[in-house]
DNA sequence: ACCCAGTCTGCAATTTTATTGCACAAATCC
DNA sequence: GGATTTGTGCAATAAAATTGCAGACTGGGT
């Protein structure tokens, strides 16, 4: 992990789709040599994976909004049963389980807000362990990437 | 946009490091029309870009939290500021503006506390305008998908 | 300082993949 | 129902990825 794979790991983040030919030119390595770093870093896992990412207005997904979750009996039992129900949600693009005074925190790409209704209906209606649940809706996206810095 | 543009888009979302040919038998088209479909995607701005997706924890940002802010100065110009500013941090990976008591929410990418320490020191000190803030760590991850649902 | 093993590099040949032109079929619009 | 637009498959071409190999670099032991 030298300054070179950092900085293909940067190129790659931003843009995944440019031609091995082109990254080693700018990171100074022949093709050869840069593809085989590629090859390397994907074997050990730190690249994960390569997608598309979409723009969610014109995927006809453009409301988005974070759901704080406060379940009513807690305990590590309950905590996964939540999360498991929300990750089948397709529209739950992230669920995670929190520390603090919420227990769990979950992000959703949204239609609409009747999509959002039937989700809560789901979710959150009576029998399903959720005490209280707080909806942020996003007004605005400041900043969005994928890349982790390095 | 149609089936064939939809499974495309499915199976881009999932793995853009697929080759045409390979796409192409998947969705039942000739690798020329699949290819052409795809470029469509691209041209029209429903695939916005492909990225490579790092394993956190192997590129040592394992650590990631929420934080909700509340601001002492609200209003349109305040919060335009503030965002700013947020998204200017490597470590803030998303931030948004969001209806409700709070005014917004940043997502951290960290490799340790010390890095969140001189994090909330920039963002969160005095004449900041910055009433309090309240920070969610990341226990466990049950869903993260860059995958908008079709 | 020297040598060795292991690793990394660039070059060139090869294989795989993307891309394009073209003729034809399907859907759409009067 | 005919014309126009749009989409499709095939085959040739261009571009890109991949591999073998010989040499350069690196770090540890003496």
């Amino acid at each position: 992990m030298d300054r070179i794979d950092r900085k293909l790991l940067k190129l790659l983040q931003e843009d995944a789709s440019r031609t091995n030919a082109d990254l080693a030119a700018e990171v100074g390595l022949s093709p050869s040599s840069c593809l085989r770093r590629i090859r390397r870093l994907k074997s050990v896992g730190v690249i994960d994976r390569v997608v598309a990412l979409l723009d969610p207005a014109k995927a006809g997904r453009g409301m988005k909004a974070i759901v704080t979750v406060e379940l009513e009996r807690h305990g590590e039992q309950h905590m996964r049963r939540f999360l498991e129900v929300a990750a089948m949600e397709p529209v739950v693009v992230q669920a995670y389980s929190v520390s603090g005074s919420t227990d769990a925190v979950l992000m959703l790409r949204l239609m609409d807000m009747d999509e959002f209704d039937t989700l809560c209906e789901r979710l959150f209606r009576d029998r399903t362990n959720v005490a209280r649940y707080y909806t942020m809706f996003v007004i605005r996206t400041a900043k969005e990437t994928t890349a982790i810095p390095l």
